[in-house]
This record gives C-alpha cells, structure tokens and sequence, in this order.
DNA sequence: ACAATTAAATGAACTATATTCATTAACGGG
DNA sequence: CCCGTTAATGAATATAGTTCATTTAATTGT
C-alpha cells in the first residue's frame, strides 16, 4: 500500500517527483486514522512517505500548512448532499451532524479550523456556498444566512468535544460534596439512556 | 510587584518554601495576561518565580498541570450570580455571556476544559451545581438540566472561538469565484454593524 | 535530642520535535 | 549547452518539556 522498503535513495534531486502536497497529506491522513494525532510528526510523516524529513519542506512551509491540508480535506467529506433534496431546515440537521460526526474524530483540528480564514480553506468554501445558496433560495437573506452558519458552528465544535469526552466526565468522584445537586442529577442522566444520537453520518478515514 | 532580582539561591532546600500551587497560579497568569499563552513556558514561569525550572515540578506533574490550575482560576470569575437574583432563564443567558466572554480570551483553555472531568476541576464543580440548582429549583429535572448545561457549553465554546477569530475571517479574498453567493453575502453583512453584541461582563486578568 | 525520612531547591542531562542550512543532482528554458 | 530552479539528503539548530543526581533544611519518630 505504502511505498515503504524502497533502498536509500541517493542525495539530489530525482528524476522523478517523490512528493507532491496531495501525497503529503494522504499519509498525513494514513497516520492520524491509524495511530492518532500524537504519532503524526514531520519526522513520522517523512518516513511513511519515504524520504528525509527535510525534504517535506520543499512542499509544506509548516506542521501547521500539513494540518490546514488534513482540514481541508476532512471538509470535503462533510454532507451537504440535503441541501438539493431536503426542506431547509432538514438539510441544516443533517449537515450539521455529520460536521460534528467529522469534527469527533478530528478535535485537534477544531482550534485551528474555528479560526482559519476561509481563503485559505477552498474545501470550506466550496460547502459554505452550498449552505448559503440554499438559505437564499430558502428565503433567508445572506447575511442571516451567514449568522446561522457562525451559530450551527459554533453549536457543532462543541459538541464535536462533547461527544469526544471520557463519559464519566461528569463524575464529580471524592468531590461530590462540592456539588450534591450536580452528582445527583449527572448520575441520573446516566440511567436513562439518551434516545437521542444518530449514527454518523461521515466516515472520515476511521472504521 | 514580582519577586525578581534577588541574587541566586544556593542549592538544598530554602528555610522557607518559594513555591506553591497558588503562587505558580498567580504567576502563569501574569504570563498569559501580559504576554499570551506563546509565552507561558516551563522556563518562563520559573523565571518570574525567580526559580530553575525543575523546581516547579516538586509542586506540578507536568505543564498540563498548570493549564489545570490556570482553568480553575478562570472558572472562579465566571458570572453565576444572576442564578440568585433572575428568572432562571435570564440567569442562563448571563451566565452563557460571561462564560463565552472568560474563555474568548482563553481558547487555548478549550479543549482543555472541554474533556476535563470534573473531578479534577473543584471550581468548574462548583459552577455547575450553582446552575443545576437553580434550574432544579425552576421545576426543571436534574437530567434535562445537565443537558443544558452540555447544551450552553458547546455553544460557549464554539461562539468563543468564533468571537477570538480574526474580523475578516469570511473574506473570501482571491478564491471569490468559488463562492460568489457567500462572498457577497459575507460582505453585506459585515456591512450592517451587528447590534446584538453586549459589553464583557467578564474580566479575566486583562483590560 | 538525635537519627531517619521527607520536602524543596539547584544544575546538568536527556528527549522529542520542528525547522534551517549547506550540499548534491536532475530537469528545463534561454 | 549552460544556468537557474526544483527537490532530494544529511547535518545542525532551536525550543520545550521532563528527569535525575545532588544538596540542604525541615519534619517526624523514638
């Protein structure tokens, strides 16, 4: 699969390209959905790809640029097939769970996507003009379609952290008599399990 | 105001202890508020506690363990006193607004606190029981209100992200032509000066 | 009161990671 | 055909976080 094994190549430029960004970050994607984000490091990512960890920079400027190009293709994968089939409303769901169902997988990428200017992000772009042309076409003006962007945004980033938690997160443990209430009603909330998730909704490299 | 400039230490133990959980606290504060989190390192810190910097891990088990102790301290300022005085959705909102407002500033905390169980977090623990009570105490079940709780988080997260990121952050700059309809409807609304946003009600440690 | 244990500091070493730089070699346009 | 650009190597550098041996003082047990 990988192009591992290959005999050490010799020192200068070869006859043909060994990287390209598009390769750079399908093995930046093999890495992450097969050991994680703490294993994909320039030096893991040169040798998954086979060459010296130097040479990546002649592509990418930074870890950062590796992880906008991991972003960038995340995004793509996010459904926004119901905005040509479904009543807005329907459509705005099911983008925004399958936006979370990604972004689960993926919160190290949330910090940086929840700032990243959408110039720099074409895939982003691509999906927020789909979700602002069918707002419009909806009846809602733009602007107030772009609120409703910022908001179901701000909702799935959370939530992608949320859903990614231990789920005893709420244990309060040997402190429970800081918050009796809390422990209480946390414990309770456990018994009764919630009728409410969805499958996902977007596979995004992971079984 | 810090304790610098007194000549080196010599090597055993002092007569009375330099450090503490508290005065690392204070002190990685004092970093974070002057200089931004870029600057808050395990070296920095001791140097404004005028100490070598194994020193502070006699007193915390690893960085992680102040961005612990720096959260706690956070949590403390947030706003819950409108539990005590306002109809119990008025209270929600406050205390949804100083939240947000602590951790724009703070992002760096987010995901952090996002997964953080509570247990480990007495401060955190205590905000949440002030908020179940009074949602309890409006007739609202204890389940239903750590769901709400979850509910406001995520979007305090998200929104305080959005609200950290760069103004221009929509612009779609030279990639117009791959979302014409957003671009323009980014544009018009960054024509309309929103009115919808209120003064800080949280102050953490900066103007 | 004194010995043993523990706590809390120093300074040096160790580790991991990102990044840069000098060098080498192939490609490609004038 | 040469010369600038591209793309690789390998060595070096920078920055952090963390550990460890050592030193000294406080504390605790008898």
């Amino acid at each position: 699969m990988s192009p591992e094994q290959t005999r050490p190549r010799r020192r200068g430029r070869p006859s043909s390209p060994v990287l390209s960004r598009e390769g750079i970050t399908t093995a930046a994607i093999r890495i992450v959905s097969t050991r994680g984000y703490r294993d994909l490091t320039m030096a893991s990512l040169a040798r998954e790809l086979g060459v010296s960890t130097s040479a990546l920079y002649n592509h990418v400027s930074s870890k950062r640029d590796v992880m906008l190009l991991l972003q960038d293709r995340l995004n793509e994968q996010i459904d926004t097939t119901g905005f040509q089939s479904l009543p807005w409303d329907q459509a705005l769901r099911r983008w925004a769970i399958s936006y979370r169902d990604c972004y689960i997988r993926h919160t190290e990428l949330i910090p940086i996507m929840a700032v990243l200017p959408v110039a720099d992000a074409p895939q982003t772009l691509v999906m927020y003009e789909r979700v602002t042309a069918a707002l419009e076409d909806a009846g809602i003006p733009g602007p107030d379609a772009v609120d409703v962007i910022v908001g179901v945004e701000a909702l799935v980033f959370g939530a992608a952290y949320d859903a990614s938690a231990p789920a005893d997160i709420f244990d309060p443990g040997r402190r429970a008599d800081l918050a009796p209430r809390f422990g209480r009603a946390a414990a309770a909330r456990d018994e009764t399990p919630a009728p409410r998730r969805t499958a996902p909704s977007c596979s995004p490299w992971t079984l």
